[in-house]
RNA sequence: GGUCGCGUAGCCGAGUGGCUAGGCACAGGUCUGCAAAACCUGCUACAGCGGUUCGAAUCCGCUCGCGACCUCCA
């Protein structure tokens, strides 16, 4: 932790040094996802993104607790409950339970964190399992005089809160605009104004996911439960909060609203935002149907993917673009990745691969020194808000060193020693501890594939030392239309990559 | 309508007062039986119009275009 860290701060909208509350510890909460659907491409980035801000930390020396919560009650209106109201007697045996629905989404999103190499946060509590932490906390803000019940549903009262407190401050928002502003709600007339949100709200009959509660039957409001879990696990008041920028209104103004209230001071230092991906230019979203689910995403079947596109094709491509900025998806954009990802990989495994021997000083001190620099800036532009785009941008000036090595153009003695190791270190703790990739080829069946390739390579190069070059081309052309591509390499020796 | 943000070369995207980011594509070359890969070289942009400044893509103003949030949303 010698080093200092500066990341920017959604709350006050600047760049602040982060300094933790307890030295050498980091709490981190960030929104999770809503298991009543699909992941999408859309929800990869917030968690590409704050895996690396959580590898990251880890990597200066902090000890991480990573919570990451899946909102799993509240607010569904998919399949679940539509089946309930259409009712036929065999909709009804068709039906889902929520648990079984919210289960099967939940194994879904892990399945795709896990292709995406984002490492498991430290505690992943769900809300249906902090019930009564929520209502815990409701009483509080209720004995507070900031919430009100009404007919079994409690609100949260927002122009109280807003008269001693800065409300609106994370979102730009003003109170008096949002009084304004006309929207036809649910259980608008119960509220005092319109701009109250909801802590509890009482459950209609049909509605299956109920709990009991001091206001009747009911289920937690959509924001209180990140408050009380990140309050459970991480204290009234921990360092960073992330999540995607369209969460910052109405969400995360409430949990600093609630959350005030309940503990008598802000909960968290230190707010992040990660910006959206586009599609066409839009907002890639389920309101704007323009979704790429992650199943579709790396099977290819979608009508507007023109291929599959590997989960670290897809990390790359986000991490290659800081995470405020928006994020537009192209084909093009994913193959250009998908490119520019193989390059980098290989030139990482060549370097790991590649040894240098004989004087320890550098014939060339000027390809020295820029080989230094560019490994020391890697530091730096991690310290300057996490800005993975300048760091891929280093490792790529440093693969035409690697690669020159390996093919002679230069030697390894061109560098020092300490310079070759120093960058060596670097790709290793870049791109896989901190950027988090690993290679493409997940299925290491190896074994018998490699000994059968092992001998169409023989039989090819019996036939090109005959300079039977028809019979080495239609082994390589063959292997090609397989999905097998060969490499000569410069000293005669071949290599194959598996697609 | 309100609030905020963005407009960078063929495409994707960093940067943000002086120092050609990077990737992909493209063109030429080296290497190679050929190919692929690799390496070298080239392609030099910041929506428009004003202003501030010795100097602006970067600051300020206006105009045009786009988007996000204001409702569930990563």
């Amino acid at each position: 932790m010698t080093q200092k860290l500066f990341l920017y701060n959604s709350y006050t909208r600047e760049k602040e040094e982060f300094k933790p509350i307890t030295p050498g510890h980091v709490g981190l909460y960030v929104c999770g996802p809503t298991v009543s659907g699909e992941s999408h491409l859309g929800h990869a980035r917030p968690y590409i993104t704050f895996d690396v801000v959580n590898r990251y930390l880890q990597h200066l020396g902090y000890k991480v607790r990573y919570v990451r919560n899946i909102t799993d009650a509240g607010h569904f209106e998919e399949e679940g409950r539509e089946a309930e109201d259409k009712v036929a007697a065999k909709a009804q045996l068709e039906r889902m339970e929520p648990m079984e629905l919210v289960h099967k989404y939940t194994n879904l999103f892990h399945w795709g964190m896990r292709l995406f190499n984002n490492l498991d946060p430290s505690i992943e509590p769900t809300a249906t399992g902090h019930i009564i932490e929520q209502i815990d906390m409701i009483r509080k803000i209720m004995d507070k005089g900031y919430a009100y019940e009404v007919n079994g549903s409690v609100y949260f009262d927002v122009k109280k809160y807003a008269a001693g407190y800065p409300y609106g401050k994370l979102s730009g928002r003003i109170l008096e605009d949002l009084m304004e502003t006309t929207r036809e709600l649910d259980g608008q007339e119960e509220k005092k104004n319109k701009v109250d949100f909801a802590l509890w709200k009482s459950a209609p009959p049909e509605h299956i996911m109920r709990w009991n509660s001091p206001w009747g039957e009911g289920f937690p409001g959509w924001h209180i439960e990140c408050s009380a879990m990140s309050r459970k696990y991480l204290g009234e008041t921990f360092d960073i909060h992330g999540g995607g920028m369209d969460l910052q209104f109405p969400h995360h103004e409430s949990e600093i609203a609630q959350s005030t209230i309940a503990h008598d001071h802000a909960p968290v230092n230190y707010w992040m935002h990660n910006n959206m991906i586009t599609i066409n230019g839009k907002k890639m979203g389920k309101s704007y149907n323009n979704v790429i689910k992650l199943t579709e995403l790396f099977s290819g079947n979608h009508p507007i993917l023109e291929q599959p596109y590997h989960p670290m094709v897809v990390r790359f491509y986000i991490l290659q673009t800081h995470y405020r900025s928006t994020l537009d998806f192209s084909n093009e954009a994913l193959q250009a990745s998908e490119k520019a990802f193989r390059r980098l990989w290989e030139a990482h495994e060549l370097l790991q691969k590649l040894e240098r021997n004989g004087d320890a000083d550098a014939t060339d001190k000027e390809l020295d020194a820029k080989v230094v620099a560019f490994c020391k800036e890697l530091d730096d532009f991690m310290n300057d808000d996490f800005n993975t785009a300048k760091v891929i941008a280093n490792l790529f000036e440093l693969v035409p060193v690697i690669n020159s090595i390996k093919a002679g153009h230069i030697s390894a003695a061109a560098i020092s020693a300490d310079t070759f190791g120093m960058m060596k270190i670097a790709f290793k703790t870049y791109v896989e501890d901190i950027l988090g990739m690993q290679g493409l080829q997940m299925q290491q069946d190896s074994g018998k594939l490699d000994r059968v390739l092992s001998l169409l390579i023989e039989i090819r190069k019996d036939a090109k030392v005959r300079k039977d070059f028809a019979t080495s081309d239609q082994i390589r052309n063959k292997l090609a239309e397989a999905g097998v591509m060969l490499k000569d390499e410069k000293d005669g020796t071949v290599t194959y990559t598996i697609e």
